[in-house]
DNA sequence: GCACGAAAAATTGTTAACGATTATATTTCT
DNA sequence: AGAAATATAATCGTTAACAATTTTTCGTGC
């Protein structure tokens, strides 16, 4: 159950479409909005305080980056990602990010470094504390600060989108317990990235993406889901 | 004035927004629609047969992929990538494409090869028949179809779209002759098809990219904005 | 008590009108 | 005549009402 209405506190008037999809990425990320969730229009408006065409924008935008299926006559549901979707993106992952990891080796200033060092600091922190919801978006968020590293937009875009969905997935088909990258390879990875050294760089982002992937487990697809009204329906 | 029935032949009703933005991507990378083309709401909802609001959504869909430009009670115009864009297309283009190859060649059928030899005639005929459109159309398609045949429809939304905004990128930056892949390249990269070799077939689409974009010289941005009313007005 | 069906409510999709902003045309003044 | 200012027209952005579909509720019959 979406229990946006306490949140209210929080809320912020005059939000544009972007800034809607990014709160609504973020909660993907944190995994506050699990797959399957009905995400119903009035609901959104009194969430963020817009009017219902900003919002049915804002749900189209997240549609066409397969983060919400959007249902004709029937409302926005966050993805329920298939397994083939699942095998397609952690496959666009391992093509595209051990790239992100060569360009951005190549182009980090000092200043980049120092950055990248500090939000590990940050990942850990949030494990210590036992902040889970920050553990993950913070480990999510490193592979998108990589590209912005790598200092190429539509990288960055393409990263930050195949992120989210890995959350989904993991959402899908992952263990309970293991929902983030384990910071520890991120700090390995910027090791490589101090010494300048581009393969290895690309190579432990290789065997990060593996070891994510290995956390989830395709063969069954037991959520998949979440509607048991409609499940039962098909009897 | 209504000429409503003068242009019913062309038109076709009950598009839905997939359809428009599929038929605009198409007029950009044919290059019908140069960059900074003005696409009026009410002109398109004419052409399309639709209503002004499925049009908004098509902008707008279109502008989440950086086809068209967006401007705040200035309307949408066809995007004008700068140099800098430029540069970040190619080089994500460079680093996704050649794993496409990888994966396609993994994957082909010997029916996927036989369509690709059949696309690839087709390219042979257009540039015989001198027909420019059809010959920029199908060599960007080529590279779609490869993602495709690489089974993965995250890349190939991505390549899609790399390849169109390549499409806008020669028309600002390239020379007037060469706005299309050479399809004897492409010939080329099938031939590592055939015979299996991935790395082959990787490399080829790498020295073929690099051919493209030695084609635009990107140390001037001549007609970058092709609005001569507003070029004017500045003085 | 349960299944089936009809009415009511809620939600989404579309259209049309209105207000706001920008572009164009006209007028006025030097 | 040319430039600035104003009026007019055109275009975009938003809101609100309406239509269509789905979901829920309620009642009836077996």
């Amino acid at each position: 159950m979406l229990k946006i209405s306490e949140k209210q506190e929080n809320r912020v008037d005059g939000l544009d479409e972007e800034a809607i999809v990014d709160r609504i990425f973020e909660a993907v990320i944190e995994q506050r909005l699990p797959p399957g969730t009905k995400l119903s229009e009035s609901v959104l408006c009194d969430a963020f305080g817009v009017g219902r065409m900003r919002i049915r924008r804002s749900l189209l935008l997240l549609a066409s980056r397969n983060i919400v299926d959007l249902q004709s006559n029937r409302g926005a549901y966050i993805s329920s990602p298939s397994q083939e979707e699942a095998r397609e993106v952690f496959e666009a992952r391992r093509a595209i990010e051990p790239n992100v990891c060569v360009i951005a080796v190549e182009r980090a200033t000092k200043n980049d470094i120092r950055r990248l060092e500090d939000h590990i600091r940050e990942e850990h922190n949030a494990h210590a504390v036992e902040d889970r919801r920050s553990a993950i978006r913070l480990s999510g968020l490193f592979h998108v600060k990589l590209a912005e590293v790598a200092g190429n937009r539509v990288m960055e875009r393409m990263v930050k989108e195949l992120v989210t969905r890995t959350s989904l997935i993991i959402g899908m088909f992952g263990a309970a317990g293991m929902a983030s990258c384990r910071f520890d390879e991120h700090a390995e990875l910027l090791e490589a990235f101090k010494s300048g050294r581009q393969n290895d760089a690309a190579q432990q982002m290789i065997s990060h993406l593996e070891n994510i992937e290995a956390q989830v487990d395709l063969s069954t697809d037991r959520q998949k889901s979440v509607d048991l009204v409609e499940l039962f329906a098909q009897d």
